[in-house]
DNA sequence: GCGTCCAGGTCTACC
DNA sequence: GGTAGACCTGGACGC
């Protein structure tokens, strides 16, 4: 029997714009239905005998989690609970955000609209493994190589919905499993060593959501991580709530110069002086900026 | 069908 | 610290 569980949302809350803010929605195990407006996430938890498939859409005026089969206990559901609140940013405060768009005439549609809130994933690793994924390729292979940790190295759900794996799961498997398999090409000895180092305790990227380090030096952190570089670490920090970062990739640049330059090449100093004035929180008007026309 | 280019970059060696 | 070259994959494109 599929099971129902809710959270209030906050004020300044878009459901829509969360869930579609970025690729993260198109990224196994989320998917998405842009026609009835539901997102779908396989969660896991030790909790729970075997995953859940939940279906997640807004009624009421509340957040909707639909179970689907599993026997889940109480514990279970405040996981799962737990990992929709972080999914979908709800304890995320954005009105500083908010002051520094109202004074801009042509971004008064973001705060209008309550956009901003990134859709990130139940754990800092999944990202973390993601964003590798979207590094020096096309999003059809960033999808199609997340697609294959899922169906190859996740954890499958009555309905055979697949888990994200774990890192102890992927510290399993060998580089040549990564290159093989996975097709992950020359990330496939990052993963392998990441895993492990995850696995075994000697990294711990959920601890990047409450560092007290300051941005730049936890951006020092995760570089230190292979296949992390610039953009994939302010992509993650971005993630992790930090957004002093622009986290400029081949298609943000090609935006904001269709944008705001004329379809003209120009350097990233350039990108970075136009956002300087969002302060701290420039990574996250330039995204915004960027994806205007998402939801035109 | 084949070759080339390039996409939501990063690493290493070298200067 | 800055830069050049190598690194995987697969779709798009030109021939």
């Amino acid at each position: 029997m599929p099971k129902n569980l809710f959270l209030d949302t906050p004020e300044n809350f878009s459901f829509r714009r969360t869930i579609y803010s970025h690729g993260w929605c198109e990224l196994l195990p989320f998917e998405i239905d842009r026609t009835n407006w539901r997102l779908n996430y396989v969660f896991t938890d030790v909790n729970l005998t075997e995953p859940v498939a939940g279906e997640i859409s807004e009624a009421d005026g509340k957040i909707k989690i639909e179970i689907a089969g599993g026997k889940t206990n109480q514990k279970a559901e405040e996981k799962i609970l737990r990992d929709a609140r972080h999914i979908l940013r709800l304890d995320d405060d954005l009105r500083e955000f908010y002051k520094f768009t109202r004074t801009e005439k042509r971004l008064t549609w973001i705060h209008q609209t309550n956009a901003g809130r990134l859709l990130r994933s139940p754990t800092v690793f999944e990202d973390l493994v993601k964003t590798i994924c979207t590094t020096n390729c096309s999003w059809a292979l960033t999808k199609k190589m997340t697609a294959n940790l899922v169906e190859k190295l996740g954890e499958a759900a009555q309905d055979g919905k697949r888990t994200f794996p774990t890192a102890e799961r992927m510290a399993s498997v060998s580089a040549e499993f990564y290159r093989d398999e996975i097709r992950a090409g020359y990330r496939s000895a990052y993963f392998a060593e990441l895993a492990e180092k995850v696995a075994s305790g000697q990294i711990n990227p959920e601890s990047w959501l409450a560092s007290d380090l300051p941005t730049k030096e936890l951006k020092k952190e995760m570089k230190r991580i292979k296949g992390v570089g610039d953009y994939a670490a302010e992509n993650l920090l971005k993630l992790v709530g930090r957004y002093d970062g622009l986290a400029l990739d081949s298609w943000l640049r090609s935006q904001f110069y269709k944008k705001h330059n004329g379809e003209q090449f120009c350097a990233d100093t350039q990108i970075e002086e136009h956002y300087a004035k969002f302060g701290d929180w420039r990574g996250l008007a330039i995204w915004c900026d960027m994806t205007e026309k998402w939801f035109a």
